[in-house]
DNA sequence: GGTAATGTTAGACT
DNA sequence: TAGTCTAACATTAC
């Protein structure tokens, strides 16, 4: 799995349904390299007799307030990353579990992450963090005006703007490739070439699978054949007409789509 | 054992 | 200045 948006979506709900309330006695790291900009020792410290007060998202980003004012702690998840709640004395610690929060109750959240491309770090709120990392607007939350004046305002391959984080927060390589599928885009169509009439069906597409797939916390493929994410492999066959996927680069992503479906207009990068 | 997979970012380029 | 592009990072499966 590769936490996009409704991914970590999925993570916000498991996060309300377990440990959220739960007070910190103690943290534990494994790996400081998850740690961005903050210590273990220091990591320890801010938590130590706080509780996980409540949780928000935004974009890739879970944001988790603690009891203690004006002190969120913040994941990402790389491509590998998820949380795991368990029984600390009679579960396993889950294998690559890089922060562990033991509570009070006896259980613990792990911030899991095979390959170190997430990070855990903290915040004295998420507006500050959004600010300073430059992050645009969340992808399911962004209203069409915005979004469309957003993307106007770039130059380069849709898909380059629709996966850039500081343009629209929450979408991926995956997602990516998905909303471009059902909004009949070729993935390098050169945004200039778009009309706002156009742009705003890409916010319709990109609301509408963004909203499923979160709903169902990432698992967009088992919902429906349709959707282009079960198909998106190297033989694999348009869910639409059948046609075999084409692959290319676009920003040194792997990237599949339907040449019949999203054809070229003549005007891609 | 080389390559591909992924998200972010530093640094180069325009 | 600011948007765009490229390469590198980490780890594992094939």
């Amino acid at each position: 799995m590769m936490p996009e948006l409704p991914d970590v979506a999925g993570f916000l709900s498991y996060l309300n349904a377990t440990g959220l309330h739960q007070t910190i006695c103690r943290t534990t790291v494994t790996d400081k390299r998850a740690l961005e900009d903050i210590s273990a020792r220091a990591l320890a410290i801010r938590l130590k007799q706080t509780a996980l007060k409540s949780a928000r998202r935004h974009g890739k980003y879970l944001f988790v307030e603690l009891t203690r004012a004006d002190n969120w702690l913040v994941f990402h998840f790389g491509m590998t990353g998820h949380l795991a709640y368990y029984k600390a004395a009679s579960t396993k610690q889950p294998e690559h579990a890089r922060v562990i929060l033991f509570f009070e109750n006896g259980y613990a959240l792990a911030y899991v992450c095979q390959r170190m491309l997430g990070r855990v770090t903290t915040t004295p709120s998420p507006d500050e963090f959004i600010t300073r990392k430059a992050l645009g607007p969340d992808a399911l939350d962004i209203g069409q005006e915005l979004f469309v004046s957003r993307l106007r305002s770039r130059r380069g391959a849709v898909k380059s703007a629709l996966t850039n984080q500081s343009v629209v927060a929450g979408i991926g390589n995956i997602y990516g490739d998905e909303i471009l599928f059902q909004a009949q885009l070729h993935p390098k169509t050169k945004l200039t070439t778009l009309s706002r009439s156009d742009l705003r069906d890409l916010h319709t597409a990109t609301h509408q699978i963004l909203q499923v797939a979160a709903d169902n916390g990432g698992q967009i493929e088992e919902i429906s054949d349709q959707y282009f994410a079960g198909h998106r492999e190297d033989s694999g066959a348009c869910p639409r007409c059948g046609t075999q996927l084409s692959q290319i680069k676009v920003n040194n992503r792997t990237t599949y789509f339907c040449e019949n479906c999203q054809p070229k207009t003549g005007e891609t990068t």
